[in-house]
RNA sequence: GGCUCCGUAGUACAAUGGAUAGUAUAUGGGUUUCCGGUACCUAGGAUCCAGGUUCGAUUCCUGGCGGAGCUACCA
């Protein structure tokens, strides 16, 4: 049991014992702001209305009887209406050779729960880009996270292969490329598809522009354009398996996906089982006949299938076309019932989608939960913000995208220029600094995307993002090469001699920071947010750098004292990795 | 227009309804007899506006102002 949860029990016995009273509300502690002496703070407000008595008294009763009563509780103090309880510095040491004999400290083993975690989820027309880099990271860690919870995680994406964007590609490719491949142009297959994408709305633009000269209204000329004709042609032909077209999409989506392979391995996130829209689209269009038999969807006239959703508070919405091909949510709902068929013993589905998608996902579950499907409840849509520029939206067609790749590999640059300048690491070989480099660099830009709440919009400075100063990944990985040094220093790490009455009130701080962790990694998982990981490793490498300026860690005069140090400090060293593996983000030996 | 989300120092981010609203960056001033100065210490600077609920509101409610997203037979 954690120390919270015992304070609590026995305030909880003591308001029996002095007011006989066995029914109070909850009891509110929380931690004591460090401007107050003390460690844990009862709120007794909310139990006035049992003790009546005023705040002052109620706090003295209840603090004098916890000294009285329980070893633990060292002291009390009472500021309006606040009761700070101070825990023993023997209570402490405790924990702390406690938490340095626990293997995965902070993690949990078993849960018994299983969730699949949808995350990525890319279309196979062009590459990754700078959102696809915040779900990534996002996904990843929760899935992390959520192992540390003792969850079995199944981590899985859909992967968008078809539709008439993917055409687009394919068509321009097929008007223009003259036989271009990633191997004779050297440009990596993803970016290559999407170099064909963008070719597409360019020659698109051009004959709506020639239509209109012609006397056609934009509107006309929109619809019209002889590419788009073909475009859509073309998913007719794809839909009818028609083998030269077949061939021609087979062949690009490989394209994108040894390009996308290439990212996800630079990225460090990977995928347990994958799924294709190209294979569960069908599935989906069986449901929807189900559902339109049960009465569950209508049939406009035109045999565009749709569900009145306006009893729950939303709209109509199509499920499928007037031509009978599928919409997005037609192949949704099959991806889903297909995902609980091969994994039924699921107890949580997560899908890592942006927040310009909440509707969406509204009508999705509420859709599943019309079909009678159980387990439509467990489905959860994390929903993150947009990543935001300092000059405006992301835009394709404004060239204004930050891709994926490109951002990576800039990160990695600057750190080899700051680790050259520094100069820690001159000795090592250059694939050693190379490595270190990519650690660094890749460190950098997810520590920076994930320390920010993922429910809220951020903003992305590609320039403040590579400052390796202040909250950022390579400070907690410098704390962490620094810890190391000391290690290789000391020549290891000895068994706690020292008393607790030599604990300076920098080490005294740093155990109940280390002692907060599982607590923390918990809150993570509850609240699937990283950022909640993130900050706390910033606050512990804050409190360890600190107590290392002022605490001198090799003494001649005190061997005790030295080895204390010397443990505390790897075991700050132990969590900084632990919590920063949570983030997908590695710590360095030396930097 | 309708629906949803968001407004915290110059900027970027924190704060289960709790105490004097934290941190970084930028700006100013400091720290080397010592273990890695990518560090540490220190100063100034903020809750969009008006009401309401509450012992107590950045947090909850209402209205305004400002921003973003959704509102496609797109994904």
């Amino acid at each position: 049991m954690n120390i919270e949860n015992k304070i609590t029990e026995y305030v909880a016995q003591v308001l029996v014992r002095l007011f006989g009273e066995q029914d109070f509300p909850e009891m509110q502690l929380q931690k004591t702001r460090k401007e107050f002496t003390g460690d844990y703070t009862l709120n007794v407000f909310p139990l006035l209305k049992i003790t009546r008595k005023n705040p002052m008294e109620t706090a003295g009763m209840i603090g004098e009887e916890m000294v009285k009563t329980v070893d633990f509780i060292e002291s009390y103090e009472i500021v309006k209406g606040f009761l700070n309880l101070k825990i023993t510095d023997a209570y402490w040491l405790d924990a702390f050779k406690e938490i340095s004999s626990t293997e995965n400290f902070g993690f949990v083993k078993d849960s018994g729960k299983t969730v699949m975690v949808e995350y990525s989820s890319p279309n196979t027309n062009k590459p990754l880009h700078l959102g696809h880099l915040r779900n990534n990271f996002l996904g990843y860690s929760v899935a992390e996270i959520l192992k540390a919870n003792g969850h079995k995680v199944i981590k899985t994406q859909i992967i968008n292969d078809r539709g008439i964007h993917i055409c687009k590609s394919m068509l321009a490719w097929q008007l223009f490329g003259d036989g271009e491949t990633p191997e004779s142009s050297g440009i990596k297959g993803d970016h290559l598809v999407g170099k064909y994408y963008v070719k597409f709305d360019q020659e698109y633009k051009k004959e709506i522009a020639d239509q209109m000269a012609a006397g056609k209204t934009e509107e006309e000329a929109k619809k019209e354009a002889p590419i788009l004709l073909s475009a859509q042609a073309m998913l007719k032909q794809w839909e009818a398996k028609e083998p030269e077209v077949y061939a021609l999409w087979e062949k690009m989506n490989q394209w994108c996906y040894d390009g996308f392979g290439t990212t996800y391995k630079s990225m460090g996130v990977d995928f347990d089982t994958l799924y294709y829209e190209s294979e569960t689209y069908l599935y989906g269009k069986d449901f929807v006949s189900e559902g339109l038999e049960k009465g569950v969807f209508y049939k406009k006239e035109d045999g565009s299938v749709w569900i009145d959703l306006t009893e729950d508070g939303l709209d109509h919405k199509l499920v499928l076309r007037s031509d009978g091909t599928a919409v997005y949510m037609t192949q949704d709902i099959g991806t889903a019932i297909q995902r609980y068929k091969d994994y039924p013993d699921i107890n949580q589905l997560i899908y890592t989608v942006g927040n310009e998608q909440d509707y969406h996902f509204k009508v999705l579950f509420l859709i599943l939960n019309k079909l009678g499907f159980e387990w439509a409840k467990e489905c959860y849509h994390l929903s993150y913000g947009m990543v935001e520029l300092p000059h405006g939206k992301m835009k394709s067609r404004e060239g204004t995208v930050v891709d994926a790749d490109d951002l990576m590999q800039g990160m990695v640059d600057d750190a080899q220029k700051a680790s050259e300048l520094h100069g820690h690491v001159s000795d090592q070989t250059e694939e050693e600094q190379a490595a270190l480099a990519d650690m660094v660099g890749k460190g950098a830009l997810k520590y920076f995307i994930l320390k920010v709440d993922p429910k809220k919009k951020m903003m992305f400075d590609p320039s403040a993002s590579i400052d390796l100063n202040g909250n950022t990944g390579p400070f907690i990985q410098y704390a962490h090469a620094r810890i190391q040094s000391i290690i290789r220093r000391a020549e290891g790490v000895h068994p706690v001699t020292m008393e607790a009455s030599e604990l300076s009130d920098k080490e005294l701080e740093l155990i109940k920071m280390l002692n907060d962790y599982p607590t923390i990694v918990k809150e993570a998982g509850l609240n699937f947010s990283p950022a909640n990981i993130a900050n706390y490793v910033y606050d512990l490498v804050k409190q360890y750098n600190s107590f290392y300026q002022s605490s001198p860690i090799f003494n001649d005069e005190n061997e005790a004292q030295t080895q204390f140090r010397v443990s505390l400090s790897a075991e700050v060293g132990k969590v900084i990795k632990s919590g920063m593996r949570l983030l997908g983000v590695q710590v360095p030996n030396r930097m």
